[in-house]
Formats: C-alpha cells, sequence, structure tokens
DNA sequence: ATAAGCTCCGTACCTAGGTACGGAGGCAAG
DNA sequence: CTTGCCTCCGTACCTAGGTACGGAGCTTAT
C-alpha cells in the first residue's frame, strides 16, 4: 500500500521545492492546511505532492499564482457550470499563448537556418516576425 | 516619409507602456540610450517602438528580461554561429512550452466538454493530465 | 533523558519588474 | 516673460513569489 501520510519535510522534497514554498503556498491558500492528527504536527498525502507538481508546471507555462489557485478550484468535481466557464476562459487564454509562441518558434527557426547557410544574414527577422502583420 | 523622431513619451504612448518602463529598459539594456542632439532631449525613432513591443509580447509569452535581452541582441545580423546557439537554445525551451500548454489545453477542454454533458463529473482530469505520465 | 533533527510560527529579507515622486531644466504659446 | 507641459535624473516605493531566520516545542535514537 502507498504510504499516504508524511510531514512538511518530505512533501517539499519530494514535490522538490522548499518547506517554505509549502507554507507560503497554505498562507496564500493554494494548499489546504491538514488537520494535524499527532498533536501540532501536519500530515500530508499524494494529492498534495500533485498539487504543487501542478503549480510549479502551471509556473512554467506562465500562469500566475492567482490563475493557479482558479484553475485548482475545479479540481473539486462540483460547481460544473462554473468549472465550465473558468475552464473555456483559461483555455482561449492558453490557445493565444501557444500561437505566440508558435509566431516565435518559426521566427528562430528560420534565423537558425539562416545562420547556418551562414549567407551572410543582412538583418534578424526575429523582432518583425514577433510583431505579426504590422 | 516617416516621421522617425520622436520623444520618449511619444514613444512609451506608441508602445503603450509607461515612460517609467522606458527608462528602467534603458537601465537594464533592452533599450540603447540614444544621442541627444537637442540639448538633452533624447529622440526615438520607429524600431524603438518595435523593440518595445517586441518585449512586452515576450513576456506575456514566459520570457524574462533577460532571457529577451538575449533575444534582442541577435538583432543585429551579427556573429552568426553565436546567433544560431541562442536562437537554438530557445526554441527548445518555446517546443517544451508548447506541449506543456497542448497538454493543459486538451485537459481543459475535456474538462469543458464533460461538464456541459452535465454528466456529474466524478473528479476533475486536469491535475493528472498536467503531471503526464505518472 | 538528553541531544539531534524535525516541525510550527511569525517576521524579515530578497529578486524581478516595474511605478511614483520630486526637483531642475527646456521650450512653445499666449 | 511667465505659465504649462514636457524631459532628465535619482531615489523611493510597490507587487509577486518566494527564502531565510530564530525561538519554541515534538520525537526519535542513543
Amino acid at each position: 500500500m502507498t504510504q499516504e501520510c508524511f510531514t512538511i519535510g518530505v512533501l517539499a522534497k519530494r514535490a522538490g521545492v522548499n518547506v517554505e514554498t509549502i507554507r507560503f503556498y497554505q498562507r496564500r491558500g493554494l494548499l489546504t492546511e491538514p488537520d494535524r492528527p499527532l498533536k501540532g504536527v501536519r500530515r500530508y498525502a499524494e494529492r498534495d505532492v500533485q498539487r504543487v507538481r501542478f503549480i510549479k508546471q502551471g509556473q512554467k507555462l506562465g500562469f500566475s499564482l492567482d490563475e493557479l489557485t482558479e484553475l485548482l478550484s475545479l479540481e473539486d468535481g462540483q460547481h460544473c457550470r462554473e468549472a465550465r466557464d473558468i475552464a473555456l476562459k483559461k483555455l482561449s487564454s492558453i490557445r493565444e499563448r501557444i500561437e505566440g509562441l508558435r509566431t516565435m518558434e518559426k521566427a528562430l527557426s528560420d534565423l537558425a537556418e539562416r545562420c547556418s547557410q551562414n549567407t551572410g544574414a543582412v538583418s534578424c527577422p526575429i523582432i518583425l516576425a514577433l510583431l505579426g502583420p504590422s
């Protein structure tokens, strides 16, 4: 059986963050503070590890802690209609981001190719490409 | 002919940022400080507007000012080999980001669909989906 | 039962990325 | 030539997202 009961230190290690970060997330409401069965010492489970990893992954993708709080609120499976609205809003911002990144990807790979052909590139196209149809 | 000579206030307005932000970017080395032909007052050109817009766009996509400084250093079209290396590094980080966002997109659109079918969703799949093959 | 090594909690501090403020000077119109 | 609005510059302040610190209390091995 999986060990579903570890301390904050173990949680932090498993999630790859600092203990202080866990405490910070609790203050911010991103992690619910568990009850303390053992007189003062909180115990955590696997789902807490996943939550923290989710937050870290989300941050890498450019979401703020406030946005992630909102996303995590979908997690309980209740409030279906509300969840759907939030999900759709986030979806469109995600799609915009993907589009922007794709434009950047194209510009950079063009640049890299031009450079490796060593055609004595005249001027880097990155900025123009990123500005889109200017 | 295009008017290639405006003050910091106009530059800021055209780029959609605060005057202080321009000055801040100059201190950070993201924008080169132009000479001051008119006894103390700097003049800017269209390319400065584009540079600032580029920075703002890059930030939305999750790049730090340090990374953007590096990307902007490609802009002169010199240092081909170096530029290519930087471009390739950024490319792989961009591709990772796109992948991450795609995973998130899939999870969210599944969620939204499930919600609109009102099947009394059991548990939100977002976290699991985001953690990838766990 | 005592020392090592946790945990808890509050508070202070740090970095990134700005934003605001205040004094001094330029410049154009009335 | 003065009023008003700009620029320049330095310095102070702000928000987000942590990190570090220090005292006090568990808990576990010896």
